[in-house]
DNA sequence: GAATTAATTGAACGTTTGTTTTATTATGGC
DNA sequence: GCCATAATAAAACAAACGTTCAATTAATTC
């Protein structure tokens, strides 16, 4: 009827957090009813309202959150060099690493935008659009130095990150490949697809690996 | 109160198909509700129950016949001849141009998975598998024919398809791209990206191309 | 032109939705 | 041990949901 015994606000934002990810990533965010996560919590509806005004808001959270990890995620995985090689090869590792590490809110950030309203969309597009620049100036730089070889930097840096996402669509730990596995076989993907140098010879070609797995 | 002039069974569903395809990509599948549908096609919400028995099997119709679609069109296009490399650029072609020109139908298949039910879900994803086989089969062909240079095939497949069906998350018809020059930039990114030998020359080398825009 | 069938309306059904209000109890500081 | 306050329960709200039903009219058939 009342505050319960043991009760603690911070666990519980952090638990309806947490919940709330795991459930809109599986269902959706129109699917999931507020008093459907509160029993997930193990709470009534309106404790919910404690912590996040209205149900959009927790979504909108969720995804700032999101995408705000992912930018510091990349600010501190950035390398210092200017080798665009370098810098291409930490942006994948670090854009992969993060995507199966927080693979539900990644979900939820890609497939309910539409629920947002206008400002709130704007806010998260504004966010998703400084990461994306980063790789367009890699792109960029690579292409300008001659270390890529790149037809449309803007286009191949969405195929670009198109197929990186993508990982999260199919990849589950523990099944046939492993993370390491798994970002090699994207690393070299990447550097192909961009006609990179190899970092030793002189000459464009392709990086070549040896067969592993048909 | 009753039948309306002029009404007609055949016209009135292919108008609810049209209708849901659209609102279901834009708003998505729980977001719209079978009043706004009825209200988009001019019509009351009861008079949908007459083509489609529930809400979900509408969804199904949808995504099924989206499904066979691309199958079939896949088979109208796939060519003759057993070359990998013309097989994979007929199927790159495929995709993308089938993609584009069904857009929000590409949506709805893509994003609304979760709302099928377990069976229905399982029909669709069988569907959709074997049509990605038939990417697979043409990269190992190509690999073993000594075409491709890949590390591994299944996930070759997943990236490939990944990138290429996200073209229609950013891609909008009178922009600053055709569709002609999406379709060439992604053929070389997926002929590099799967180490394509030349069709004229012996050795192994990337597509070079002219650098038409940064 | 009567009989039949096809297409649709309008009202209603019971549920569920997000959210608010009010009351009640546990906790932490003094 | 009291007091302020933080945390929750329980009940209620109006609105919207998918769906059903009976009534009614247009088109078709003969």
């Amino acid at each position: 009827m009342a505050r319960t015994t043991g009760s603690d606000g911070g666990r519980t934002e952090a638990a309806v957090r947490e919940a709330a990810v795991s459930l809109i990533a599986r269902q959706g965010y129109e699917a999931m009813s507020m008093r459907q996560l509160a029993a997930e919590v193990g709470v009534q509806a309106a404790a919910l309202y404690r912590y996040f005004p209205t149900k959009e808001e927790l979504l909108f959270t969720i995804m700032r959150e999101h995408m705000e990890g992912l930018g510091e995620a990349w600010q501190k995985a950035r390398p210092a060099g200017p080798d665009p090689r370098e810098r291409l090869s930490a942006y994948v590792r670090n854009h992969i690493a993060f995507h199966i590490k927080r693979r539900h809110a990644t979900h939820v950030s890609n497939m309910e935008l539409r629920s947002l309203s206008p400002d709130r969309l704007t806010q998260i597009l504004r966010m998703r659009t400084a990461y994306e620049k980063e790789l367009r100036a890699i792109l960029r730089d690579g292409a300008e130095a001659g270390v890529f070889s790149i037809e449309d930097t803007g286009l191949t840096a969405m195929a670009l990150i198109q197929m990186m996402t993508g990982v999260i669509v199919w990849f589950r730990p523990g099944e046939r490949l492993s993370v390491a596995e798994v970002t090699a076989t994207y690393l070299s993907m990447t550097m192909r697809l961009v006609g990179a140098t190899t970092h030793t010879g002189e000459e464009r070609d392709v990086h070549e690996h040896a067969q592993l797995r048909s």
